[in-house]
RNA sequence: GGGCAGGUGGCCUAGUCUGGAUAUGGCGGCAGCCUCCUAAGCUGCAGGCCGGGGGUUCGAAUCCCCUCCUGCUCGCCA
């Protein structure tokens, strides 16, 4: 296995500063590096200066006078009191483009690591379609998943239904007891948008009428006592609401591999496990009323925040005390546990955490919140109908889409226009929402949401398609990895960026730093469209092979970004 | 009121964890570029006291303290 060429570079880079250092009687240096824009590597030595008893200016000069060119180094500078280094070219160039060729789709991935790692994303409650203010929530975990998986883990990913509580039971009382087919304001003919007027309308009639309330009231309680009828029940309407749910990702390339039910956590009594392992810690307490809660002051959760009830005065456990069993179950299953969750959740997760170790668990999820979509005029509400749809935002997209081949292509037929225009929609919706920073607060603008050039999705499937097409214009051509014929300041760029790609993907999984990834490909985009601008391939006489190579190894990690983000490379467009 | 996030040109955004040399890109604006491979592209120009104030440091968008603005949260809801 060949050492990574950047890395065994910055290794030697670093050791010949130490070794200068240490014959000018300066040990323990605190070596930093850094990738400075003209330069693939320098070192400040300011943070040694004073230990040197020089001039930073002065000590970069003296130690790069000693530096020779060996190993991987090919030169280096002395400038502001920086020690600025350049790698040899070919050796990268070389070692990139051979590697790229070899893996092809798994070029950048690392070797199987054997572990299992669950990430669990999307999970909204089964009473509505999914909306665009937590349409971050499946692409999120869908682009980490597939990231992890090029980390060389055995990823699954699973959706946690919550079948469990009143919303639910809302629904149901709805589909069971308004007997006329309700107006829905829109045509869409699927499961979940049929039934979020029940949801809606049941709620107002249980405002509005007391009987209403009632009688959901005592669904609730028969639903909380175990009867299997409403259990039953209200599951069968969760189950038709998720079927919709399911279209719905799948129109945005996600699927998950499992659905886990958190009712079942009730019926095979590990909920009340649970419950009874609490009870038993020297944490818990139980009020005049009955109810049950862990005092969590020593846990860092400050303020009023610090009892975290788990049980009713019933008796009947509460959405946290579930999920503690969820987890116990999710890690069963995995050796490391990613929960994709909205900000709300935060208090939650925490608590959640602090109950595991009480329960003696040395594990607990690693949580990754963002901050929901709002809308210029405020936050969505299913409840209140005030939303905009992710079905809704990807027809827009699609349509918009579609406008844009048909004014560019006209020798296409039709099923091959709407092709295209489905892949650049949904490049677009994904690629948006997954460039920002999870955390960031985003309000949603029909404008920015669906942008088709620049920093976005389209961008990228653009470049991939004009590599395609240069490719089949070119027709044949012979590999050649020779860097010599390589050597263009675009070529050189190009080359660099792409050898970028290994270490981008581990950020973006290990690290979930997932936002990342739309950075990468849009850099390396762009410096293929300014190499294609300034330097001509197919008819570039000894360099055609090399150049076309370079063509097809950027299309090839160009493909392997956006199936990371799960956005489909067209051969067209 | 407490806790947790975010605040970077007109708009959106990277960099903050791990402090360094002229702060990353995009949108929009202005000016150019298709008789070579897809102009969803390329080139150039204008536009910034990195929310504000202190501090630490040779050096702060980045670390510490204070403060302001925005979001989330503080059910025996889920």
């Amino acid at each position: 296995m060949k050492v990574n060429v950047r890395s065994a570079f910055e290794g030697q880079a670093v050791a010949a500063v130490k070794e200068i250092l240490s014959s000018m009687g300066v040990e323990d240096a605190d070596i930093r590096t850094e990738i400075p824009d003209n330069h693939d590597l320098a070192i400040p030595c300011f943070t040694f200066s004073k230990k040197a008893g020089m001039p930073p200016k002065e000590l970069a000069e003296a130690i790069r006078s000693g530096i020779t060119q060996s190993g991987l180094i090919s030169s280096a500078s002395a400038l502001n009191g920086y020690l600025n280094f350049d790698i040899k070219w070919e050796d990268l160039a070389k070692e990139t483009l051979e590697s790229i060729i070899e893996k092809g789709s798994e070029y950048g991935a690392a070797p199987k690591s054997g572990l299992r790692v669950n990430v669990e994303h999307t999970s909204t409650n089964p009473t509505g379609p999914i909306h665009v203010g937590r349409a971050r929530n499946p692409i999120i975990g869908d682009t980490l998943a597939r990231c992890l998986k090029r980390c060389g883990h055995d990823v699954s990913t699973e959706y946690y239904v919550n079948d469990v509580g009143k919303q639910v039971v809302i629904l149901t009382w709805g589909v069971n007891n308004i007997s006329t087919a309700l107006e829905t304001g829109e045509e869409r003919d699927k499961t979940d948008h049929r039934l979020v007027a029940y949801y809606r309308a049941a709620n107002a009639m249980m405002e509005s009428d007391s009987v209403v309330s009632e009688q959901i009231s005592k669904m609730l309680r028969r639903f909380e006592a175990g009867d299997a009828d409403v259990i039953r029940n209200v599951r069968k309407t969760a189950e038709a609401m998720l079927d919709g749910l399911k279209i719905t990702l799948d129109g945005i390339n996600v699927t998950l591999d499992r659905y886990t039910w958190e009712s079942d956590f009730i019926a095979d009594g590990s909920a009340a496990k649970v419950v009874s392992d609490l009870k038993s810690s020297k944490y818990a307490s139980q009020t005049e009323d009955g109810s049950w809660n862990l005092d969590l002051k020593e846990f860092g959760i400050q303020g009023k925040n610090t009892r975290f009830t788990f049980t009713r005065s019933d008796g009947t456990t509460l959405y946290t005390t579930r999920d503690l069993a969820y987890h116990i179950d999710k890690f069963s299953r995995s050796d490391r546990a990613i929960d994709v969750l909205g900000e709300d959740q935060k208090l939650g997760s925490k608590q959640l955490c602090s109950a595991l170790e009480i329960l003696g668990c040395d594990r607990a999820p690693e949580a990754m919140f963002y901050s929901f979509v709002s809308l210029p005029e405020g936050k969505m509400s299913t409840r209140k109908g005030v939303v905009v749809y992710l079905d809704d935002l990807i027809d827009e997209a699609v349509g918009r889409a579609r406008e844009e081949v048909l004014s560019r292509r006209s020798d296409l037929p039709k099923e091959k226009v709407d092709e295209i225009a489905a892949a650049v929609g949904i490049g677009a919706v994904r690629f948006n929402i997954i460039r920002v920073q999870p955390e960031k607060q985003l309000v949603f603008k029909w404008d920015e949401a669906l942008s088709f050039d620049g920093n976005s999705g389209p961008y990228l499937q653009y470049v991939h398609a004009r590599a395609c097409s240069m490719l089949k214009r070119a027709g044949g051509y012979s590999q050649d990895a020779d860097p010599s014929k390589l050597t263009d300041e675009y070529e050189v760029k190009l080359i660099k960026i792409l050898s970028k790609f290994g270490s981008v993907l581990t950020s973006a999984g290990e690290m979930r730093r997932v936002h990342l990834l739309p950075a990468y490909g849009h850099e390396l985009a762009s410096a293929f469209n300014q190499f294609y601008a300034a330097v001509p391939v197919i008819s570039s006489g000894s360099s055609r092979d090399a150049r076309l190579t370079l063509v097809e190894c950027s299309k090839t990690v160009l493909a392997n970004v956006l199936d990371c983000l799960g956005i489909e490379a067209l051969e067209e467009m």
